[in-house]
DNA sequence: CTGAAAGCGCTTACAG
DNA sequence: CTGAAAGCGCTTACAG
């Protein structure tokens, strides 16, 4: 390993005190008020000896890390990658770090993220939080430390967040498929007392309460079976005629399942789905489904995030997603 | 922010040196020979105290991290993400902290985060390298940074690297389609002086030497235009009754366009192609498809970076494919 | 405008 | 078996 060279050593080549390397090189010259000609002289023997600052040393002593602690729910779901992928982007603009966690939807993985993360002594956090977890985030807001909720949030917990007007999204989404015809509406959802689910909820019941429809909900632990079940039944009993999915992990699963069924979109049924999936490419007709702004809920979150460090204010953001629908034929 | 307790404060607690308290609780008891009544209260104390440790002053004092970095070659790429959770689940058992960057296939971006990571002081890196970005790799060692290569390797750079037996898969996956009686064969791959493309490559042309084929290759930074191009050749000119996709994306891509041109597979042509894409299950027929051991290789890599960390060996790993292969019909 | 110095929280020879 | 002390590389009042 090369020797690095630090403060000191640009300071002896020079002959001043390492204050004053500090304050140049930090880009506080003038609040050390240092000389033009010295502070010219300093940048050059930095850039010689090709000076790299040493972060960790600069944390120990300022108690700032310049790293940010992001939690997703769940990394194997595109969605969720795609904030990941974002929300690094964003960050090292910032000349932030960002280590990645994904939770699995489990509150007691996200408690232990969140342990390994405090003790890495991350800025501050972003986190996609779990069913039920409102006390590691309450935990997180106790210790004082900045966190930005991004996509779920808790209405009764006091924090940052970015989330996408998930109601107003699926009221938009339903009314579209009344203007196409739909009368007979299935509205397949989580089981979940997340804010996002409930609201998407209440989106598709504000609109759809002229016509027919029914609601399932899916336990996530039981994903699969249960999913199918409920799709056997909007097809055999309530033969509903549009199925709208509250997720994108249910938009895909249902897809998979409705083709493997042999059904024909949108012949023989129609289907909203939430958020984009590379599969919707593999259908002839065009899948109708809710865009969220991903890129623009990872940025605005960094955004949040960074004011709340500098500043210690509190920024609730709700974004506006877009409908995907082309006409039905 | 809540006042952290320091060794400081578990010395003074129990009046004793605050270097006893480190070889205590950092596990070096013994190296201390420190006395038995003694260790005993200051655990106890520190779990009085709730003791965190803090790991930027160790770093500081130690120079080490305890963080890898790993920067795959596209993070939006479903296989490269599995490879980021296989290897950050992995770095988690060793007490490790995995920060993640991706080259996009670039150089140039490849470079940049190698300079940020480095200034992170990581202990080591896990990469999957882009084309041509060898003087990269070879600049971290030159530095006697740790490093493993992951899925991609040079052949002429002696560093560890963990990948999948390239040419013998493509071998094993080509023989499988003249098992199956087919005799025109179409090879899709990139442009690319990777090793583990041209190995794919020449896996290819070692198996299917005795029937007719052909290779075609796509610039990775025209894909979408090339690969259209190259399947409308293989549909109309060639005339192949069977597809070899080199990898994920032009699997799934070309899957695609098939698709889009109303092909039935494998009714029309058959494909073969390289990794597990969830589109798959979207068709009627399984695609077949080799089926790389993912986990494996994240925690190969894991293991073998850890491993030069700890005494500067240098570990070369090779991992056998899965052919993913129900009967025709 | 500049320097001497304390201190962030650890680790680790060294002396006893 | 235990303590005093140096030092990792920075930042930042403070004194001049």
């Amino acid at each position: 390993m090369v020797k690095k060279v630090s403060l000191k050593d640009i300071a002896q080549k020079i002959g001043v005190s390492t204050a004053l390397v500090s304050y140049v090189l930090s880009g506080n010259e003038e609040k050390g008020r240092v000389g033009k000609a010295t502070a010219e002289k300093i940048r050059q023997a930095a850039k010689e000896l090709n000076y790299q600052p040493n972060h960790i040393a600069k944390s120990l002593k300022t108690g700032k890390t310049n790293t940010v602690g992001l939690i997703v729910a769940d990394i194997s779901n595109p969605f969720f990658a795609s904030i990941a992928r974002g929300v690094e982007d964003e960050t090292s603009h910032y000349g932030l770090t960002t280590i990645i966690g994904s939770s699995d939807e489990s509150t007691e993985k996200l408690k232990n993220l969140v342990d390994v993360f405090i003790k890495r002594q991350v800025d501050g956090f972003i986190i996609s939080p779990p069913d039920n977890s409102e006390e590691t985030i309450e935990y997180i807001i106790s210790l004082g430390i900045p966190i930005c909720l991004i996509d779920r949030h808790f209405d009764h917990v006091d924090s940052s967040y970015v989330v996408t007007d998930n109601k107003s999204s699926m009221t938009k989404a339903v009314s579209h498929l009344l203007d196409l015809g739909y009368k007979n509406l299935a509205f397949v959802a989580y089981n979940s007392s997340l804010q996002h689910m409930k609201d998407r909820e209440q989106g598709f019941l504000d609109a759809s309460s002229k016509v027919n429809s029914k609601v399932y909900k899916i336990n996530f632990s039981k994903q699969q079976l249960e999913l199918n079940g409920a799709l056997d039944e909007i097809l055999n009993s309530q033969k509903a005629d549009a199925i709208v999915f509250a997720t994108n992990t249910l938009s895909v699963d249902g897809l998979k399942y409705l083709t493997q069924k042999g059904i024909q979109i949108p012949k023989d049924l129609n289907v909203m789905c939430f958020d984009f999936s590379e599969v919707y490419d593999f259908f002839y007709h065009p899948i109708i489904h809710v865009k969220q702004p991903i890129e623009q809920l990872a940025k605005e979150s960094v955004i949040a995030l960074t004011q709340q460090i500098k500043d210690n204010t509190i920024h609730k953001k709700v974004l506006n997603s877009e409908l995907m629908a082309k006409s039905r034929e």
